[in-house]
DNA sequence: GCCCATTTGTACGTATGTATG
DNA sequence: GCATACATACGTACAAATGGG
């Protein structure tokens, strides 16, 4: 799964896995450190261009593994420790 | 058209006609009252172990037959009274 | 305490691409 | 070729929680 930090619309994966892929490797890098608040699914929708269902979804995959935790009207958060 | 309550994969009806009978039986008996919201299209897929589309077809039947009015982005309503 | 914007969660309707028989 | 079925993706809509003013 290559991080190009850019949606590829057209390729094989869905783009709610690269989508986390791409976030996951930014928390793994450091850039969102343990704490930091990830940007909102309008945010995120609106930087790579995608929808918020589909933002959604990836931060799903992401909660699943343990990596952010969402408190309900606030944000979700990184729990990941570098 | 057979009412099992259970999808049958390899049989002659299509498993959207199938689904829609299962839940218009449901809504005869009573076992979904008027007024009652049906489960999301996720739930019905995992229940029945078939996609959301299919869920979809199936519901679209039931209210083309008036027996359930959708309310947009709060779920489907059993209509048809007793 | 009350309004209001933000955010999350959930659900619906639709469209598209792919696979299968 | 067509109908069926699934997965993906988008857009829209409503409810509930949070936090600031």
């Amino acid at each position: 799964m290559p991080v190009s930090g850019e949606i590829d619309h057209e390729g094989p994966d869905p783009v709610y896995v690269q989508l986390a892929a791409i976030l996951r490797a930014r928390i793994g890098s450091g850039e969102l450190p343990h704490g930091r608040a990830l940007p909102s699914r309008e945010r995120l929708a609106a930087e790579f261009g995608v929808s918020r269902g589909t933002c959604e979804k990836a931060l799903a995959i992401l909660r699943e593994e343990g990596l952010v935790k969402t408190s309900f009207g606030r944000g979700v958060y990184v729990t990941k420790r570098p």
